[in-house]
DNA sequence: GTCATGTTATGATAATTATCATATCGTTAT
DNA sequence: ATAACGATATGATAATTATCATAACATGAC
């Protein structure tokens, strides 16, 4: 096996690779390429030719939409193990959204060509492709209509949720969506977003010091996310 | 090969079948149960055990969630080609979603097992089955980012577009939701549904006889839809 | 440093949407 | 037939949310 190659040793590996024998795991190996990303760097662009399957190694991605007048919609906020070309990427010709670094984020990137040869030889990866598509595509419509049946002060409360457990597992962390961002993705004003945050400091439910949030009450913030 | 088995004769062989050789094909037939459902039967509900692949083979549904409280939010329509036991399958236990018959319908049933073994052999149906997926689950998101990011008008216009274009083909076609469920698909109060309903009468943009709804302006149902 | 620009912040107001009340119409059960 | 119920319909009002205006603050460009 190539000694070069370290997705043997890939925190990834079970997802993608633990179903390839090593003759299948080489190809992979040998074809993937590895890019690097600071935050704010676009990763992919809408409308852009799919060419490779492309998961996330390290770091945090936005998935967005533009529309004509420039305005944004975040479809959702992807961490390693969500696959991030997931979407659109065995149907489409180009994508239909586009991927930002949230943070220095580390992409591997597969020919789809590749990618499909693979699928038509190893069941094993063709079903665990299906189980994750089916994951991701789930998570995403599920939050999408809990969001949607929110009040303003729910979709914040959710979204700050969302970091505190899901990304950072932590009661303070760095958010790395500005305000606008958190806006696009929850579906409100920006100026909405920064008023319920002052509510929420006020209710003494938060401490903000600028992108820092401390969840000072998080029974009383996932109170509001269910119920109001 | 099973004289009684219809599936090579079966519109939707081309999706699911047509990768298949005539051993495959078989396993299918003999494995595969059709079942027959009348206007507003249910077919599957949130809860349950997922142990068939199912697919549409003629009719009309709604895939839909409630809460606790009783609300539903519908997440899409579905008509044949559209796979309805689609989300979830390869990576649930159990369905998120309940789907109701809006027209007479029947599904044809698969065990999820045959199925998996299916993939396991057979490379081609796999990669279908990803694209179809993938096409499924892009446009349920897309669809709601684009009914998000609409006024009431949009939503309604939205939605009547969708009928009168994709599924019936016609501009005067019988609407098979209700008021209620209109709303619940496009995230408002069914009063407001009416409420624009008869905006759009009064403007010389439908016609509605009860459930019969006739588009007499498209053009301008159209810029309602994209605009306001 | 200072300028320009974008982000955060807050208030006043306007627009949008939901809720509540009430009435009619149709359908189904008895 | 008629009672009961749900669906459709409309208006008045309340609640929610967006828009507009303005200002403080931070950040990077020069």
């Amino acid at each position: 096996m190539d000694p070069s190659c370290s997705c043997e040793l890939c925190e990834l590996k079970g997802l993608f690779i633990e179903t390839l024998d090593d003759d299948h795991l080489d190809i992979i190996c040998s074809a993937k390429i590895e890019k690097e990303f600071n935050t704010g760097e676009v990763i992919l662009k809408e409308g852009m030719q799919i060419q490779d399957f492309v998961y996330l190694k390290s770091g945090l991605v936005k998935l967005y939409r533009s529309d004509s007048g420039g305005k944004e919609q975040i479809i959702t906020i992807a961490k390693p193990f969500d696959y991030v070309s997931l979407l659109s990427v065995f149907s489409n010709n180009t994508y239909n959204y586009s991927v930002t670094a949230l943070e220095d984020s580390v992409t591997c990137n597969i020919k789809m060509s590749e990618v499909k040869k693979l699928v038509l030889e190893n069941g094993k990866l063709a079903l665990n492709l299906l189980r994750q598509m089916s994951l991701v595509a789930d998570q995403i419509i599920l939050d999408s209509l809990e969001i949607r049946k929110k009040h303003l002060r729910g979709r914040v409360a959710f979204l700050l949720i969302y970091f505190s457990q899901d990304i950072y597992q932590s009661s303070e962390f760095d958010l790395p969506l500005t305000r606008k961002e958190m806006a696009e993705y929850v579906g409100m004003t920006t100026e909405n977003v920064i008023r319920t945050l002052s509510e929420f400091r006020r209710d003494g439910i938060l401490k903000i010091y600028g992108k820092t949030i401390q969840v000072a009450n998080m029974d009383t913030l996932k109170s509001i996310a269910e119920f109001g």
